[in-house]
This record gives structure tokens, sequence and C-alpha cells, in this order.
DNA sequence: TTTTTAAACGAAATCGTTTTCGAAATATTC
DNA sequence: GAATATTTCGAAAACGATTTCGTTTAAAAA
């Protein structure tokens, strides 16, 4: 019923608990015979070391912490995604915690993940996220941390990220090279710093190719992963602008809106207007037409933010002084029938 | 540098280690003066109690293990929600793992939650799995263990579920009362449980309302969630029947592939042709025509299958003698455009 | 004043490992 | 055969908490 522990194996074998220990781990000063014999019965006895005491005695549990916003999203279960592989492949285990945008949630689960002793964190910020105090705390605490996607600039910490400013610029460019003229932008939200820096690329883009920038065409959707927004906002646009010849928006989600307005009032896309979304939905490939976006690579933000975040925790382990990197990942255009 | 533990709270007060714990746990054999002084210390220090030595003493975790075959799914990111919530809610921290549908991984991923002694798992068998002895094997070990979704019916443990023959048969059944006269049906591969229990969902709804079932309306998708297949089928569906008027699928995903050979070829939905998918994705009410799907409560069943295991740990944990239960969840119809 | 009772504290064992260090047993050398 | 070197083993401390049980001190009852 209970566990079987070294002890167990030791009684069995009647040899020191010390004995068995070293056995299984390989210790040159126990003889070729009593190894054996140890290997033997640990395994006939189905033998599974504790973690938990493991743990105790050498001061690291092989876990590390994940903080995100919310998993039910295309994005963030494909960063999980690759976290989890990433972990597993080092002889890691993964403990996820949402904040579900909340700056109180996010600070509960970082003390959840403390108290647990987690060997590292992972996280990627809460909209409301704007001081930074609970996020100091851990690293003055010399606990690894490495942010990722939504980042605190003014946090001294390993960071990976994309940049988003620079992808809506090659975006909204390419609109440009195709030879459209009057592009709008269906932004985020006012505060998160992914809305704004897509919007600057935005709005750059156009300076940079001698288009005049009009804040008319530019609407704000409150929220990234509701389509109704870009429903709501396509009406309104269209009402608004009669000659409106591409939309670059914030998210495929809000493209979703658009498009399906489209599709309702028989506006032909790409002929009466271009659309070119963000993030590379899955379903943007699937829908007709088509439609073009910026790709995340949300997979590999995962795999390298865990990499970055164990070779902290092993630096740390062999007093290796702490050096903070800040990585940013490489985006590129999924081009398609919508553009 | 170093955590702050009971002993320097100790040694800073004066007493010994076995009072601050009393003090810190509200014991009634220590003075109101003590005990505030210690909370006065230990919050003063920034005291956070050490997991894992209080898990090696109490010998729970208070932490579950969840075995899923992929997070990058729309249902079981859903089912993942609901089961950090609900196990947060109640104390818990959750660990995820994925299976990749290789029964090879699901054991080794059982074998490492078994190592961390987690308090219970969940799990979602993978495709590959039809042989029990790894589940089975943490079952007499008397871990509590709930399966969900992709269960194993002949191993001897608490489940929950949705009836997916139920399902498909109303769904099919709705069909039929509108009108619909030769439905086809996309189903899964042929060896998974609930590909297999939609469609006799769908035939037993044929054979129930006289109609008679035929084999070549059958096109068998081995990738649930590729909609490719649904492309691809619809082609061969289309050049094979003339007069089919309806297609149940497996899953959403598939209806895509079907609904955009239709876009492409001019196929009104549902006037020429009605389809109605399973799972309810959340792109299926905004794609054009919005697509009628079966709902699967997939945050519920987290929700449901976490209370169901800690129940069942606590019970453990009182000795109560165990009784294994088998949920069903209720589905229903969401009728949108394309019926 | 003596005895009883109650209140407040602490020593020590325990959870299951790991690891240091010393001791015993055996083998080697002279 | 004595001295030394080499294997092989185990006692004990440590990790940080919890909990049992005993001890001390003070208060209440006799």
């Amino acid at each position: 019923m209970k566990p079987i522990t070294l002890k167990d194996i030791a009684h069995e074998l009647n040899i020191s608990v010390t004995t068995v220990s070293k056995a299984l781990k390989g210790y040159s000063d126990v003889s070729r015979v009593t190894k054996k014999a140890v290997k033997k019965m640990a395994k006939k006895l189905n033998y599974t070391p504790n973690s938990v005491a493991v743990n105790l005695r050498t001061q690291e549990t092989k876990t590390i912490g994940v903080i995100i916003p919310a998993i039910v999203h295309h994005f963030f279960s494909n960063v999980i995604d690759g976290i989890i592989k990433e972990a597993k492949k080092q002889g890691y285990l993964v403990i996820t915690l949402q904040s579900n945008e909340k700056l109180e949630f996010e600070k509960k689960q970082l003390k959840l993940l403390q108290q647990h002793r987690v060997d590292g964190i992972l996280i990627s910020l809460s909209n409301e996220t704007y001081q930074f105090d609970h996020i100091n705390a851990i690293l003055q605490k010399n606990i690894p941390l490495v942010m990722f996607d939504k980042i605190g600039k003014l946090v001294n910490c390993s960071k990976i990220l994309i940049d988003d400013k620079q992808a809506a610029y090659e975006a909204v460019s390419y609109l440009i090279d195709k030879g459209y003229k009057k592009i709008a932008h269906f932004r985020g939200a006012l505060k998160p710093q992914n809305s704004i820096d897509r919007f600057l690329g935005y709005k750059k883009a156009l300076q940079d190719n001698g288009i005049e920038y009009d804040q008319s065409l530019v609407y704000i959707c409150d929220n990234n992963d509701d389509f109704n927004n870009g429903y709501k906002y396509a009406k309104k646009m269209f009402e608004q602008h009669k000659n409106v010849d591409a939309v670059f928006t914030v998210t495929d989600v809000v493209a979703y809106g658009i498009l399906k307005y489209c599709n309702e009032n028989n506006i032909k896309i790409p002929d009466d207007i271009a659309i070119f979304g963000f993030s590379n939905w899955f379903m943007s490939s699937i829908v007709t037409p088509k439609i073009s976006s910026v790709i995340q690579p949300s997979f590999e933000m995962g795999k390298k933010a865990t990499k970055l975040l164990i070779k902290e925790i092993k630096n740390k382990k062999s007093k290796t002084p702490v050096t903070f990197k800040k990585v940013v990942l490489p985006t590129s255009l999924a081009i398609r029938e919508s553009t």
C-alpha cells in the first residue's frame, strides 16, 4: 500500500540505507555484487524514489512555474506546448497558473509558486500590470525568472519577445508595396504594449512611404480576441469611409469579424478591400478567402524561454554570475488570398 | 539570499522552532503574546513556508497531475482551464503533461507524476491506448485517478465523459426532423471510441427514422482536426453522390473543410447541403454561414473531473471506502445557419 | 502550606533522501 | 608476519517542517 522506500530495500537485503542509496546512484564505494542485488530488489519491489524527499535534500524541485493570462488562447496554448516539451526534455515538470489578466491574481500565483519552491518562473504579464514590485521581489530573492511576450520593459531580467512594431511595419509595408493606399488599422486596447507597438509600426510604415496618417482610419477594439469588434467597426468604417482599400488588424480574430461583414455585404476580398491580420491563427488558412497574417513563433518562444530559464537555473547552481538576455524572435509574413 | 525558515524566526525571538510552528498554525498551547510576536516576525522577515518540507512531513503534495494527448487543442485547453481553476480553488496546483497520442509517452508521464508524488491524476487516454496495465498499476497503488473524455471502459475507476453516441443521435435526428433525407457522415479514425460512438449514433438515428444506412455515404477522416480531410472528401462525395442533402461531421474542423469546398464551388449552405459539426469550436459561430454543432461541456468537464478527483483524495485520507463514479455530462445542440 | 490543575513551552522523532566521514574488512607490500 | 593501502560499508547529520509527549511554571483549590 505505502510506497516502497530505501529503507524497505535495505531491510530486505540486510544492509544499510546508505549503501542502498549509493548503489542506486552508482557510487564507486559499493561493490559490484551489492549493486546488482540492490538494483534487482529495487526493480522487484517496484521502487520509485520519493521526489519530495529528494527535493528537500537537494534543495531543488526540478519544476518550473508558468504564469500566463489565459490558457484558452491560440497563442498561449502554443507557448505552453513549447514550454512543456522543452522542460520535459531537460527533466523539468511544469506547473501552469493563470492570471486572468488580473494583477491581483498574478501576485497570488507568484506567491504560490514561491511556496512550492519552483526552480524558476516563466511569466507573461497581465494587461493590468504596470508596477513590478511583485516581480522584483522574486528577482531579489535570486529566483530565476524570465518574461515572455508581454514583458515589463523596466524590469531587470531576461526577456523573450517579438518586435511587434517591426512586424506591423513589415505587414503594412507589404500592403503599400502591393499598391494599397488608404489603409485602416483596427488596433487593440490603448494600454497593452504590443497593441501600442503594432499601432506604431502601422503609423511608421505609412510615414516612411509618404502616406499621411489619418486618425479617423484607426478603430480601437477593446478586446483583441472578440470578432464582434471587427464586425462592428467594419460596419462603421464602411459607413464613414468610402474608399478604404485595406485593413491591418491587431489580431486575426478581429480580421474574421471584418471578413464576416464583407461576406454578408457582398464586399469582395481582396478586390474591394484587402485584409492583413496578426498572429496567424490556424483558421486563417481555412477561411475563404485565406487571410494574410503575421506569423508569431509561439511554440518557439515557449522553447526558447524555457531554455533560457533553465540555463539561468544552472548558472545559479554553479554560481556563475548572472547576465540577463533579451531575445527578439523573428516574425514573418504569411501571404495569402486576402492581400 | 536563502529563504527564511522557522529556525530563523525562532532564533530571532529566542524561542524554539516548535513554538514558532505552533504559533503560525494557531495551536492553543501557545500564548497570545508569543503568537503575535511570531506572526509579526514572520511578516517582517517575509517568511514563506517551504512546501517541500511540509509535503514530506504531511505526505501530500497538494498537487494533481494531468495527462492529455495535446494541449494545443480547443477542447483540451478548455478542459485544462476548468481543471486549473477548480484545483486552485481547493488549494491544489496542477502539473500538465502531454502524451502526444503515444502510449509510450503516456506511460513515461505517468511514472513521472508518481515520482513527484502528486496526490491524484487526471487522464485522457491517447489514441494508442488499448491496454491498461500502466493505469491499473496506479490504481493498485491506491493513487486516486479519474479518467475524462477518452476513457478505458474496462478500467475500474471514476470516469467523466459525454455520451458521444447520444449526442450524435440527437444531431442527426435534428437533421432528419428538418426534412433532410440523404445524410452523409464524415467520421473519424476507426479505433478511437468517440469516433466509433459518434458513428453509431449517426447510424442509429437513421435506422430509428426508417432511413436505410448506406455505407458509401460514410467517409473516414484519419485526423479529426485536419480540415483538409473535410475538403478532400467533400470533393469526393459530390462526385460520387448527386443528391446528398446533409453532412454530419465528427468534428467542426472537418466541417470547415467542407465549407471551404462549398464556398469555392458555389454550393449553397444550407440550401444545397446542410452541415452539422461536433465540439462547437469557437470559429463555428464566426464563419459564414455559421455552423451548427454539438456543444461539449469542456470547461465543465475539467471542473467536474477535478472535483471528483479531489473528493477521492480526501476520501483516501479519511479512509472512507472507495466508490467509483461514472458521470455522463449532458451535451446540447447549437443550431445555426448551416442547418 | 500543600496539592491539583492549567497554561506555556521545548526536546525529539519523523517524513525519505543524500553525503560526509570514520571504521571495518580485505588485499597488498615489504 | 607486520605494516600499509584499498575496498566496502554504515552511522549520523542535514534538508524544513509537524506533532507527540513531557517538563516547567504559574494559578487555583484544598
